[in-house]
DNA sequence: GGCGCCATGTGACGAATGTCATACCCACAT
DNA sequence: ATGTGGGTATGACATTCGTCACATGGCGCC
């Protein structure tokens, strides 16, 4: 019997997946939760085997909690289940050391699946991104990020350069910069794309 | 036992949901589909009783199907099953007939009570939303909101003008009218409150 | 020790954006 | 018939944005 905890913010999905998970043989979910804190307090006082787990969550992401599972060394595997099909994110997975990224919009199936490999060690990986994953490394630097960030929820060169102790040139200077390593026309599309890819 | 279809884009919650519900002795999904027109179709084909639906989803997102359900006068009561706590979005839910809009992280028993309800003829709407979904109504034309929602993804006042067959002139006119009415500073900040409240 | 990269800053310039006044046409309501 | 509001347009203006050149300092690295 694989023991598995869940993490998902949305209580009412949190509840389905558990739903599923349960209905297979093989599979007992352990614990449910909401967050990413609760998770690792989970795995261990339940001796979890595997973590299923969402990556947008409070207070810690499922990449946090699997970054975090690999500092401690712990046992438990990690299988990443997430909306987002962002090279970034899966880049962040895999550096984590998780054992499973699959997609929301994947078969159900997939997701015994994963467990079940993750917990023999192995590694599922949706297949829309195994391809396109380690071509597009983050351009952005630290800095371009945040100030991307921030201009790209409507604040004004002005608000950012206050927000991050910069002077009103230097924040232009960055968002020039991560316009054109991006490849957009203007700080709107760059936060766009950006996103999309997981960068931000 | 009462007869649902359950429509959702994202297969794995698709399977989750569908087993929660089938998981209740007096409901039975008699169809999971991933589509508005697979919905649709469904219902007549399946005589289901009640769609639980999400509302962004591919061909016809959930308000469209509602809408389209009461046009048809079909006997088929709707539950919106979302993500997005927006007043706009419950309002078209209502102006729609919907039964049900509950958000995806209530508590799970919270989609069975909700189907129950609607079969009922009843109508459940989340509590975080019931209070609020009145006051505020979408004050946009049709014209700032299309306008809005291009520039919001990134395109120049010139494409803006291009796609609509508008001046450019009148597509800046239009994002200031849009941006003032909306409160915000600028159209980034503008369009990301509407988007916040439902209105694009 | 120099080379490259990042962080940070300034100054300048042209383009895009946001605002306002003003105008015309049309539909709908009073 | 008169007013109100939306759709459309133009011209003008101040502000913001995007780009570029150029400068300084720190850090890592061969």
């Amino acid at each position: 019997m694989i023991r598995v905890v869940v993490a998902e913010d949305q209580a009412l999905v949190l509840g389905a997946l558990a739903a599923l998970i349960d209905a297979e043989s093989d599979l007992t979910v352990v614990a449910r939760v909401r967050d990413g804190d609760a998770a690792l307090e989970a795995i261990t006082t339940q001796a979890a085997d595997v973590l299923v787990t969402d990556i947008e969550m409070p207070n810690r992401s499922g990449l946090d909690v699997a970054a975090e599972i690999q500092r401690r060394k712990l046992r438990c595997r990690v299988v990443i289940v997430t909306t987002f099909a962002r090279a970034g994110y899966l880049r962040r997975a895999l550096d984590a050391g998780a054992g499973g990224y699959i997609l929301k919009d994947s078969p159900a199936e997939e997701l015994a699946n994963a467990i079940r490999r993750g917990h023999q060690g192995g590694r599922v990986i949706a297949p829309e991104l195994a391809v396109e994953a380690w071509q597009e490394a983050d351009p952005l630097t630290d800095r371009e990020r945040q100030v991307l960030r921030l201009a790209g929820e409507g604040a004004s060169a002005a608000r950012v350069a206050e927000q991050c102790h910069l002077s009103e040139g230097t924040v232009r200077n960055y968002l020039s910069s991560a316009i054109a390593k991006v490849g957009g026309d203007n700080r709107i599309e760059a936060a766009r794309i950006a996103r999309e890819k997981g960068w931000l």
